[in-house]
Order: C-alpha cells, then structure tokens, then sequence
DNA sequence: CAACCAGATTAGAATTGTTCTAAATCAATT
DNA sequence: AATTGATTTAGAACAATTCTAATCTGGTTG
C-alpha cells in the first residue's frame, strides 16, 4: 500500500548519496539514515559508531570516520572544530553558529538570522575568507 | 652599567610568574622569556619545544604541555581552538578574534575593536557565556 | 547472469598530540 | 646546609584519527 515515489528525492538516503557523487553502499546509506534521518544532528565519529552499533548496523569504525569525511567533502555535513582532540560533524551546512556547553560537550545550532558579525576586517591579501565560525562557549551558571 | 628596576614589573618574566602564583622555576623562565619577550604570539606544544631546544633551553616536551597549561589556567596565556588535534595557545589573553589560515596553519589576531558580533541570542537557562569566538578561515585567494 | 574490477570496507597497525607516572631534581625555607 | 614540597623529566600510556594491505561488493559488461 501507500504508492511512495513523491519525494524531491531528498529522504531517500540513496539517491542523495548519488546525487552527492557517493555509491550508496550498505554502510554509507546506514550512517545517511542515522544522520539526515530527522533533525539537524552534531556527531563525533566514537558517537555515531557507538549509535550504529546499537541499531546493529555493523560499520567499522574506520568506515565511519572515512564516511564522515566523504560527507563532509561532499558537502552533506560540516565539520565545527569547538574542542582540540575531537571532530564535530553537523548535519546543517547552512550559515549558521553554535552554542558549545564546555562542560557536557553538547553543541547547539544558533540560527544565522539572529546573530550578525560586523567590520569584518578584508582577509590579507592573497587570502579569501572560507567561513566565519562564531561558537560562543558556555559554563555553568555560577 | 644600566641600573635597570624600573620596569612597572610587566617586563621581568620571574616577576610576572610569581604574580601569577607560579614558582619561577628556570624553565618556566625560559618559556615565559620565548613567549612574553616581545609582539603577541600563537604557538603550539611542539613549536614552542623546538623554538626552546633551537635556543638551548633544555626544557622538555612534558614541561613545554604542563607550563603551557598552567600559564593558561594563571590567565597568562589563552588556548585557541581552530584545528581539531591541535592547540594553540594565544599570548594576547584581552578580547579579540582570529584569522586562521587553513593552508599553513598560522593564526592572525583580529583585534576586538574592528570586529563586532550583534545579537547574539540569550545563553540557555542554567549556562552562562563564558566566551565568544570568532574565527575567520582563510584559504588560498582563487 | 556470471565474471569482472574499481571503489569500498575492514581489522589491526601506525601516527599524532597530549597526559600520566614514578623517580630525580630544585627552589625556598628553616 | 638540611629539609621538603613543588617541579621536572623520560618514557609509558592514552585518545583520536589515519593508514595499510587484504578482502569484499556494487555496478557494469559480455
């Protein structure tokens, strides 16, 4: 029942991996799954592996960590450096900005339309400006 | 000759540490004479060793970490988060931002005063800002 | 639809950056 | 000078990530 075949063609984890220029193989549609299943998500590679796992997906951990950077070369996840020592993947590629809870490591979106950075110095020459990172850090009230 | 002891105490490394409840041991001297001598400075672990064992200071690498880390901790120094798996630490510990030039990695200051970050949405209840950091990413003009 | 093959996956080794450990050394005080 | 608690150190340990070489698989071909 229920005659699918509507979607623009965006929830369907394999075509999008197509689209993207990706094989759609077993692992990489999996991880897609966990990741562009819903909301907008912010992984690490342990984390998402530790997710798989759970649902019995059976990805190695490498197979997660060479994904996420496929992904992110393709443009499906961006990366948010926020702690030295561990990569952040986040699921919005849109310009947007984070909160970044020091104590738990939980990050969180901050919508581009709320925040504006202004005077932005010209980069020096020879240089073009890639992306501006705003990430405002926070700690426990008092 | 030169009857120094003038200085407003700013300038005497030993005297800088003690301030900051640090013992002025020899190699934190050094360390803070490599640092604290001149401009503001970016530096990694492993680039402050080297620039330390190029000028014969004998400190060693777990000291360079431990040293950077109390310096940090005593606010004399501020660590600066733009490359996953590596830290810097900032010698210009007031508010300001940074240019992060992908490709070679070096770290520029943006300082406050030119750059200004409006709107910045309410921190969630039970966190406070603790910081806010704008990183400019650089890459190689076209 | 069987064979093929470039690309993908994998376990485990290797690398990198950093912290830890336990012993030796040192700065400041007595 | 002796004492002592902090500091330094070499090297081991650790954590996150990448690499390697062997195996497997999706998509194409004959």
């Amino acid at each position: 029942m229920k005659d699918a075949m509507h979607e623009p063609s965006s929830s369907d984890p394999a075509a999008r991996l197509r689209r993207a220029g990706l094989r759609p193989t077993r692992q990489r549609v999996a991880l897609a799954r966990l990741l562009f299943g819903v909301e907008d998500r912010h992984v690490t590679a342990e984390g998402l592996h530790a997710e798989a796992s759970a649902a019995a997906m059976e990805v190695s951990l490498a197979t997660v960590y060479n994904t996420l950077n496929q992904f992110t070369h393709a443009g499906l996840l961006r990366e948010v450096v926020v702690q030295s020592g561990r990569s952040y993947f986040d699921t919005n590629t849109g310009n947007h900005h984070h909160f970044f809870h020091e104590r738990t490591g939980l990050l969180q979106d901050i919508p581009a339309g709320a925040l504006s950075v202004a005077g932005l110095p010209p980069p020096p020459p020879g240089a073009k400006v890639a992306r501006v990172d705003v990430v405002i850090r926070l700690t426990d009230d008092d």
